[in-house]
DNA sequence: TCATTAAGTGAACGGTCGTGCACTTTTTCG
DNA sequence: CGAAAAAGTGCACGACCGTTCACTTAATGA
C-alpha cells in the first residue's frame, strides 16, 4: 500500500487518468503546432511514459490524433459555447460568445493558438478522418453563430433583413484575424481591433 | 548537338532553368500543403530530377523554402499589387486588390491555396529564418493595405476619420475568412459573402 | 492477501527524411 | 572539336517516425 488512487479520482482507473492527461498534452501540442506536430515520442515525455506505453492507449496515431481533436471540441463546448448559452439571447449572449472564443487558448506562454485554425491549415487539402471530423465541428461552429445571430434577429436586436450567414462570416473571419495578428504578428492591439470590428458589425446590422 | 537551348531561353543557362523550375514546383506544392510538406525527394520526382541533383542547387532545405517563399512574394507582386497600382488610387484600386486577391491560388484543382496563409499556420508558432522572413512579408502586405486605404481617405472616397489600419485589419480578415470557406468548407458562396463584407466594409467608411 | 488483469517497458522492424560524397553525364565556350 | 566547368546520379549515413511484440511491473478486487 504505497501509493493508492486519491479520493479525487475516484472511479477512474489508472488507465483513464494516463489516458485523460495524453489527450490534455496532446491539445497543448495541437494548439500551439498542429495535430500533425503531435509524435508519438514528444507526448510520451511530454507525460513521462514510454513511446510504446502511450501507443498502447490507442489503436493508431490517427486515433490518437482524432481523439485529441475531440478532447478539443469538449473543452471549446464547456469553456465558450456554454458560457455563451448560459447567457440572455440575442446580443448579450453574442458579446459573452466573443469574448470567451478570444480568450480560448492552451499553451503556457502569452499567445496561445486555436487548435482548429491551426488544423484547418493542415487538412484544408488532405482526405481522411482527421479531415471529415474537422470539417463537421466546423460546420457545427458556423451554424451555431448562425443561429446566435438569427437569434438577435428574432429578438429584435437586429433589423429583419440580416443574413445570419453572412454575418457569421464575417463574425468569424474577425477572429481568425485575430489568431493571425496575435500569433504571427504579434501585434498586441488585435483585440481591441477584433473587438473594433465586431462593434462595427453590430452596429450595421441593427 | 542533339537538343540545343531554345532561342526562347536565351540568357539563362540550363542551372538556372531547372532551379526557376524547381521553385515554382515547390511553391505549388507550399501553396496547398504548406512549406514544410516540400521535401527533397517530392520535389525531385515533380521535376524528373534525382534527390541529390535537386539538392544540388541549394544550400540546405531551409534555403530552398526561404527561396520558395521568395518566389511567392515575388508572384504575388506581379498578379496581386501590380495590378492595383496600375489602378486608379483609392477605391477604384481597392477593388481590383481584392479582385485579384481572391483570384490568388496555385493549384491545379478549383481550390488553390495560398501560400502565406498556410505559412502563416505553420510558422506562428516556430522561430528561425523562414517565420522571419514570413513575418516580413505580411508585415509589408499590411502595411501596403493601410497605405491603400489611407489612399482612400485622401482621395476623400472615405470618411477623414477612418482609421486605416482599422480597415485593413477588416479587410484582411475577409480574405482569410474566404480562404478557410473555400478550401475547408468548400463553401461556394465564399467569394459572394466575401464581396459582400468589402461592400459594407467600404458603405461604412464613406 | 494473492491471483488476475491492467499498465507500462525496451528493443527492434521498415520507412522516410536531409545531407554528404565520389562519380558520370551534359552543357558551355575558346 | 575538345577541354574545362556545370549539372545530375547513386549510394550510403544517421536520425526520427509509427508500429509490433515479448516481457516486466503495478494496480485491482474477491
Amino acid at each position: 500500500m504505497m501509493y493508492p488512487p486519491k479520493a479525487s479520482m475516484e472511479g477512474q482507473s489508472k488507465g483513464d487518468r494516463t489516458r485523460a492527461a495524453i489527450l490534455q498534452a496532446g491539445l497543448e501540442v495541437a494548439s500551439t503546432e498542429g495535430l500533425e506536430a503531435i509524435t508519438i515520442g514528444r507526448l510520451a515525455d511530454r507525460v513521462n511514459l514510454s513511446k510504446s506505453g502511450l501507443f498502447a492507449h490507442f489503436s493508431s496515431k490517427e486515433q490518437l490524433q482524432l481523439e485529441v481533436l475531440q478532447h478539443g471540441r469538449n473543452e471549446f463546448v464547456t469553456r465558450v459555447i456554454g458560457p455563451a448559452l448560459a447567457e440572455t439571447r440575442g446580443e448579450p449572449r453574442l458579446r459573452t460568445l466573443l469574448k470567451n472564443w478570444l480568450g480560448w487558448n492552451w499553451s503556457n506562454d502569452s499567445r496561445g493558438g486555436c487548435i482548429f485554425l491551426q488544423a484547418a491549415a493542415e487538412y484544408d487539402d488532405r482526405e481522411g478522418p482527421l479531415r471529415d471530423a474537422l470539417v463537421e465541428s466546423q460546420h457545427d461552429m458556423v451554424e451555431f453563430l448562425v443561429g446566435a445571430a438569427a437569434l438577435c434577429v428574432e429578438e429584435k436586436h437586429f433589423r429583419s433583413d440580416i443574413d445570419p450567414r453572412q454575418f457569421a462570416f464575417e463574425l468569424y473571419a474577425l477572429v481568425m484575424a485575430h489568431h493571425f495578428h496575435i500569433r504571427l504578428l504579434d501585434d498586441p492591439t488585435a483585440p481591441k481591433r477584433t473587438r473594433k470590428g465586431f462593434e462595427r458589425l453590430l452596429e450595421s446590422a441593427k
